[in-house]
Formats: C-alpha cells, structure tokens, sequence
DNA sequence: ACTATCACG
DNA sequence: ACGTACGTGATAGTT
C-alpha cells in the first residue's frame, strides 16, 4: 500500500544556507547571482528523485516576523541581505512555480511558523512528513510522523534527522529543542539565553530540569553556584528566549492535501528556465525528479573505476594503461602548499573518463605502498614522453615538485586554472570551476585538511580517502579541459593560450627554480644597523610627545596627532584620521614627532619586510631564495609574486636601493637586466595611433620632456625640469585614466593649473583622448575590454547606476588594456628568450620579472651572448606602430646595475 | 579575518 | 556636489 509523504520546503532557510554555502555562480551576460537559486533548485531535484513524495509545498517568510513585536532586537545586528542575495528570490520563486509547487506566506510570519502549522494539520492526517531547511531550529518540529531534512557539510549532501537523531545529536527531545536554544540562545538572531551557557550546559540543565519552566522551579538545586547565579539573575531572558525560538504551529493557513500534488511541474518552463540561467548540468536530473518509478540515485560525482595503486603488479597493470592513452590528467599531493619545500605524498592519474588512479607514496604508517623511487621510476618514460599531453589544475606546482624528485614533466598542454582565469573566471578553486563549468560538487582535498590550528598534513590522511578525493580531482581535470578548451575557442583566447601562456609555464616553474643568490650577511648587518636607529627614533618620538605609545598603531598615532596635539585633520578612516605619508608630509614642521614617525615608519617597514623576513626565508636545500610567480593573480595579465613578493623589492630611497645589493650572482657570474623603457606609453602610442605621441617614439625622444616642449610650448631645449615633472606625471596619469583632481592631488598644481593642462594635452594628443572615449564605449557596450593579443577583462560595474561605481570602473577599462598589453609583450618575450636559452644549451638562466623587467643570471663567459639574445629577442616580442626599446645592464648585485 | 600602510611597476 | 589615480603582496595592529 502506498503511503502519502507531504515534502514541505523552508525556501528563506535554504536560499540563505545554499548562499553561503555555494561558490559565486553568475549568468554570463548579464552578471545575476544564481548560486542560491542554482543550490535550491539542485536540492529540490535531489530530494524529489530520492524521497519520491506524494505531495509538496513551500513557504516563504512574508512582512515583518511577529517575534520583532515580542523582542525589538530580534535580528537586529542581521545585515540588510546583500544585493547578490535578494536579487535571487524572484528566481527562486519562478522556480518554485515551475516545479508546480504550491507557495504559502502568511503575513508576518516566517517561513518555519508557515511549515509548523502545516506539519502539525498534515500530522493529525496521519501523514508522513519531511521538512527540508536549511535551519537547525526546525528540529523543534520533530515528530513519529515529522522528519526534518538539512543539508550537510557539503551542500550536496543532506542529513535527515528523526526522533532518534536530534536525541543523538541534541542530548534533547525535539520538544525539548526550544529550552535547549531558550537557554543557550542564538547569536544569528541575536536571541541572549544564558550568557556563558552553551550547548554542553544548556543540554545537561534541560536533561535534569525537563525544561526551562521546570528548571526555575527547583533552580536553588542547581549547581555549581556561579551557574546558578547566571540563572536567576537571567531568567526573564530564558523565558524570553525561549518562546522566540518557538515555532508558531497556529498560523492562520490550511493545508489542502488536494492542492499539493507532487508532479504538476511544468516541463517546457523549467528546460526553459533552466537554460536562461545556465543550469546546464540540472537537465538531465529533471526526468529523474519526475520518474513515476523510483531509479538509482544520480551521482553528484561522477562515477568511474577508482583505482589505488600500491603494489608493484598494480604498477605494472597502470603502465600498460598508461602506454595506450595520449594524454594524462595528473596532480601530485605534495606535503605543503610551497612547491619549492613539498615532499610527495601521493600522485593522482586520468588517463580517460571513468578511470582514474591513486599512488600513495608517502602516507604516514600506511605498510602496503610503493616507495617514492620506484613510482617515479615507473612513470618516468610516460611522465617525460613529449608526445602525451599532460593535462592539470595548477600544474607548475605539480610538474616542480616533480622536478625536484627528479622528474622532469614534459608536454604541460592544459593548465585549467590558468585557462579559467583566462575565461575571466573569479573563482578558480577546482572546486568552485567543477561546480560553475561541470555542475558538480567536489569536496577538494584541502577541505579535507582543514585548516589554521587543526589542519593535518596530507600525508596523515587515510589513504581511501586520499584515493577517492584524488581520483575525482584529477577526473574531473579532464572533463574541465574539454568544457574549457571549447569556451577559449568560442572567444577566441585559443592562440593567447596555447602559445603564450601555456608555453610560460616552464619557464616560471625555471625560474622558480632557480632562485636567487641571496647575500644574507649584508640584510642581517643592516637589520642590525636599522635596529638601532628605530631604538633611537622611537625615544624621541615619545619625548617629543611626553609619553611612550605604539609607534606601529595608526588608531594610537592618530590619536596623539589630531587628538593630543590638535594638528590639522585631513581624510578620515575607519578608526581615526589617516596618518598615512602623504598626509603626514603635509604636516611636517608643525610638530617635531612627525619628522620621527616618517622616518620610522620607512626604517620599520624596510627592517620587517625586507631585511628580516628575507634572510629567513632561504631554501635550505638550494641556499637560494625562491619565489612564486602566479600567472592567475591579476586581472590584466600581469604575473604576480609571492612568498616572498620579489617584485617589490625596494629601489626608490638610498636605503631602499641598499637592500637591491644584497641581491647578488654567485662566484663568477654576474646579473644582466633587460628593461623595456616606457612599454607603457609606446603601447598607448600603438593603441591610439597618435601622430604626435608615435612621432616621439619613433624619433627615440624623451618621452616625458617631448610631451612638456609640445603642452608648454616651448623648444626641447627649454624644458625645464619643472615642466618634465608635471608631463611625467601626466603621461602616467593618462594610462590610470587620471582627472584633474588626480592631477591636483600628484603634483603642486592648483585645481585650474590642471585643468588646463590637461586640456592642452589632450590638444597635442588628440587620438589619445578618442583612444579613452572609444574605450570607454566598447566597456559600456560589451561589458569588457582586451589586450592587443585578446585578452580580455570582463567588467560588468562600467553600467552601475552608482556614479562612484562607474567611474572606478571605467579607470580599470581604460588602464587594463595598456597594462595588459604589456603584459602579453614581456610573455611573449620570456617564452622565446627561455626557447632560445635552451637551444643553444646556455648555463644562463632567467631569475625574475618585475613587470617590465627580466633579470638574469649569467656566467661571465656566456654575457655578450646573452646581452645580444636579450637585445635581439625582447624589442621583437610583438610588432607595434612604435619602436620598442630595451636597456640592458649588468652588474654583480641587483643595486648596481650598469 | 579585516584595516591601514607602504614596497614595487 | 562629488573626492580616486591602475595593478599587485606583506606587515603589524585590531577584532
């Protein structure tokens, strides 16, 4: 006999939980948030194909909650939900009605009061009821008949908890949930309880006491006093807080069973619905969702032979399969996060869909494993095979941790972070990418590490775990490649990829490789020298002030300064008035302490983020300093460097440039730099095609005093240095899409000065100025704007109806292509230079790029070769409108180049 | 985890 | 009447 199950769905509680629960998922075009409703819409399906209900039904929360009468602080410390939330309900909503479900608000009660009332009439019926919520105050509303449905710690997931569950779970009754909560209260709603009680507490006083009704009758016989005491002096607070956490079960609604029929979805509105918001992967669930029969379940992940390989037949059987494959989806587990320091604890392998495999090489006390050797050895004629592309998700880190076991990876064909990133993808976890390109939800190893002070390493983890997370991650890297590959054609990023910066890979993970020498005695005797002086500085600034205070704080800066000392107060910040150097420059003289604190704070930040933290961060095994270049970390195209940052190495100040000496080339070799002069505005000049501006560079003039002769007027000889400075600044200001209140703020003009100069530059440059607006058109029009090699910067906030919002957003459109550009020029460069280097089996080796400069490390007798390789290779990159100039200089460190 | 500050191009 | 230069990453202090 069948049996009625009436589904009722909390939508506010699963929306918001889906919400934060799901990585950004937007509409392509048109930039709408759709994780919550993709999250609710995903877990309706999951439900429905699994439980099969009779009958279903939604409720919402409606007008403001009754509790707001009972407590006007409930929920008031709750943000406004932002944008990216309430812009989803309407969806959900539609979604809802697609799926034939009757919806119930009821005027100022929530959702959950909605579903207690609703569950209560269903259960007088004598029927089965499961709540589905994404809100653990629901438990209250377990029954015999009532089940309540959460999802777990993977959105995917769902637990379901009867009678016996929330008792295992709560310590309490489901009708004993509201004393529980009563007493411990909930910080999310702002609801006080007991102060100090918590969960442990609250469920021993509701296990002795019944309730919280029954606990204040016997409360002298609680224990310990202090407890007791925290009791009585709270008791209108429990009370209180209690009936808050109540559910309404008398809310004005009926329950029509006949009204409430599972099945009634509409087939053509969903499909179509579900296309408009890109839910691709949901398609093939619905038929599953409306089976009349009940069928297998649906996989979140998809299903494929998982193979963990430990012994040396395993290895044998994974060979011959490697040796029929052409590609190979790989991804080593290393033992931390930096490549350069990682051990292997295992390595992951996807030959083809629906096969995959483990090698456990380094798990802590596991018996039956191959040694790290002997698989290296296996693979070694697969792994190094240039014919079989290698596929992975992050794979410079995979390939030089490999290399540092002795392994060189060849063939790096698909990096699919990178190509995400490329696809102007925010997100670029592998998770958040299986999720937004594949529709599936993967717990990434590193979730299963957790992290700050209870991460475990890698090689703790047992190793079906590891094998399993493994095997999906790799397996899910082949099917990103293919749904990717597709994506970079269709924009035509193919080339950009495929010859740039895939070919980059190598070359960083060379560089970072390599290292640089690092002459650790001279940051230490500075350390030491600096030290002193800050010892010094720090006793006359409280002299100065009368009184010792921490120099490091701004909060406390900005106290003594405009506070104690009254001194004139300029932009305010979150915690006081800024007391950065800008403005403190404006103060000099008027007090002797900011003297002190300016030279204070450039002496610490050098000491701290220089001189002691670089020494330390020597690679033992190489005795060299390594960083990371990221190639996914900025939204022009531009590398970035981490750990440590070696592109902000300082050169401006006397002492900053010191620090460049410590940056040396070992015995007999010296430091070559090939820097491109004014890639910036030579790349302006070729995207403009200015007369003037290209007439400069061609004539190889000096850019920032040709643009002075031409906006002054005068003859070149008669630039003054004054004059260089202001269209210096300019020149810059152009590519940052500068205004006259940037202007005034960088130089000692006056508000009008720059006005009119700027109006005269734009004069001379007049292609400049169509060169801004046509860019600003085409953001405003297709919502991006790209690079000479294509590559492209999404920018949807160029339309906001905020000004402010607007016109940041423009700045970017304006200054990503040249920056890019730039960017895809020093690329392309690195890639042929690296090409080039390896052909002719050079010793040289790059070390670094900052942007616009290459640094090498080059053995004295290979130095003419590989100024003239430089000179040759770099200017030639790209072929722009303009010359592209590069100076090369040479020196024993990176502070005296010549 | 966030904010303010400051090093670089 | 607004009140910001574009792009990064590391540090110290604060929550």
């Amino acid at each position: 006999m069948k049996t009625s199950l009436l589904l009722l769905v909390d939508g506010n509680a699963l929306v918001h939980r889906a919400f934060h629960a799901l990585p950004p998922l937007t509409v392509p075009r048109t930039g709408q948030m759709v994780n919550a409703v993709y999250g609710f819409a995903s877990m309706l399906l999951k439900v429905l194909s699994e439980l099969r209900p009779t009958h279903c039904a939604v409720a919402f929360d409606k007008g403001r909650s009754f509790r707001h009468g009972l407590f006007e602080q409930y929920k008031v410390q709750r943000k406004k939900a932002p944008e990216e939330l309430s812009s989803q309900f309407p969806l959900v909503h539609q979604v809802v009605e697609a799926f034939g479900m009757p919806a119930f608000e009821v005027e100022g009660f929530e959702a959950d009061d909605v579903l207690g009332t609703l569950s209560r009439q269903a259960s007088e019926q004598g029927v089965d009821v499961v709540i589905l919520t994404g809100d653990a105050d629901a438990m209250q509303l377990v029954s015999p008949l009532v089940k309540v449905m959460v999802p777990g710690r993977s959105f995917g997931d769902t637990v379901v908890y009867d009678v016996s569950r929330v008792q295992e779970r709560y310590g309490v009754g489901p009708e004993q949930v509201t004393d529980l909560k009563g007493l411990m209260g909930d910080p999310s709603d702002n609801i006080p309880g007991i102060p100090g009680v918590g969960e442990k507490t609250a469920a021993r006083l509701v296990q002795e006491f019944g309730s919280v009704e029954g606990l204040y009758q016997r409360v002298d016989g609680v224990s310990p006093a202090r407890l007791q005491q925290l009791l009585k002096e709270h008791e209108a607070e429990a009370r209180h807080s209690k009936e808050l956490v109540t559910i309404a079960r008398d809310v004005p609604v009926q329950l029509d069973l006949h009204a409430c029929g599972a099945g009634a979805y509409d087939r053509d509105r969903l499909l179509e619905l579900f296309r408009e918001l890109g839910f691709v992967s949901l398609l093939p669930r619905l038929s599953q969702a409306f089976a009349r029969r009940p069928e297998a379940r649906t996989a979140p992940v998809p299903a494929g032979e998982h193979h963990t390989v430990r012994t040396t037949e395993g290895m044998e059987r994974l060979l011959a399969r490697l040796s029929e494959a052409n590609e190979l989806a790989i991804e080593v587990v290393g033992t931390e996060a930096s490549a350069m320091s990682a051990g292997v604890v295992g390595i992951g392998l996807c030959p083809s869909h629906g096969e995959s495999y483990y090698l456990p090489v380094g798990h802590a006390g596991l018996e039956q494993q191959l040694p790290l050797r002997q698989a290296l050895e296996g693979l070694r004629r697969v792994l190094e095979d240039g014919r079989m592309a290698k596929v992975g998700y992050d794979i410079k880190y995979t390939a030089l941790v490999l290399a540092r076991h002795g392994l060189e990876l060849r063939n790096l064909s698909f990096d699919t972070m990178v190509a995400a990133h490329l696809m102007g993808e925010k997100s670029l976890g592998l998770k958040a990418l299986a999720f937004s390109k594949l529709g599936v939800e993967l717990t990434p190893l590193s979730e299963l590490l957790g992290k700050g002070a209870k991460a475990v390493s890698p090689g703790a983890l047992a190793v079906e775990q590891a094998s399993e997370c493994v095997c999906t991650s790799v397996e899910l890297t082949l099917r990103l490649r293919e749904a990717l590959e597709a994506e970079l054609r269709r924009e035509e990023l193919g080339r950009l990829f495929s010859e740039v910066e895939m070919p980059l890979v190598p070359v960083l993970l060379h560089m970072e490789r390599s290292g640089v020498a690092l002459d650790t005695g001279l940051l230490w005797e500075m350390s030491r020298a600096m030290g002193e002086d800050l010892k010094r500085l720090e006793e006359e600034a409280y002299r100065n002030v009368g009184h010792v205070f921490n120099l490091n704080s701004s909060q406390q800066l900005s106290r003594v300064l405009y506070e104690e000392l009254r001194l004139p107060r300029s932009r305010r910040t979150k915690g006081g008035y800024s007391t950065e150097a800008a403005v403190l420059e404006e103060l000099r003289g008027m007090h002797p302490v900011v003297d002190n604190i300016l030279e204070y704070r450039q002496l610490a930040k050098l000491k701290s983020t220089y001189l002691d933290a670089l020494p330390a961060l020597v690679n033992p095994e190489t005795g060299r300093l390594h960083t990371s270049f990221n190639q996914t970390g900025t939204t022009t195209g531009r590398l970035s460097s981490s750990d440590p940052n070696l592109q902000n190495i300082p050169v401006r100040g006397e002492l900053g440039r010191r620090i460049r000496h410590a940056f040396v080339a070992p015995e007999g070799k010296n430091l070559l730099a090939g820097d491109y002069s004014q890639i910036d505005l030579r790349v302006l000049a070729h995207l403009s095609q200015d007369p003037a501006l290209m007439g400069a560079f061609q004539h190889d003039e000096d850019i920032h005093a040709a643009t002075a002769s031409l906006v002054f007027g005068v003859p070149m000889g008669e630039v003054t240095p004054d004059m260089r400075r202001v269209a210096k600044t300019v020149n810059f200001g152009v590519v940052y899409g500068m205004s006259e209140y940037g202007l005034e703020q960088a130089t000692d003009l006056t508000r009008e000065q720059a006005a009119e100069f700027i109006k005269a530059y734009f004069e001379k440059y007049p292609r400049v100025r169509e060169y801004l607006e046509s860019t600003k058109g085409h953001a405003a029009g297709k919502g991006y704007v790209q690079t000479l090699l294509g590559r492209r910067r999404y920018i949807p906030e160029v339309n906001s109806p905020n000004r402010q919002v607007k016109e940041a957003a423009m700045r970017m459109a304006i200054n990503m292509p040249v920056q890019g550009t730039s960017a895809d020029i020093i690329k392309v460069a690195m890639v042929e230079l690296y090409r080039r280097m390896q052909l002719r089996g050079l010793e040289s080796r790059m070390v670094l790029q900052v942007h616009d400069e290459l640094i090498f490390e080059v053995p004295q007798d290979e130095m003419e070769e590989v100024k003239s390789l430089v000179l040759e290779v770099m200017p030639r990159a790209l072929q722009l409108s303009v010359p592209l100039k590069v100076d090369v200089k040479v020196g024993r460190n990176w502070g005296v180049m010549e």
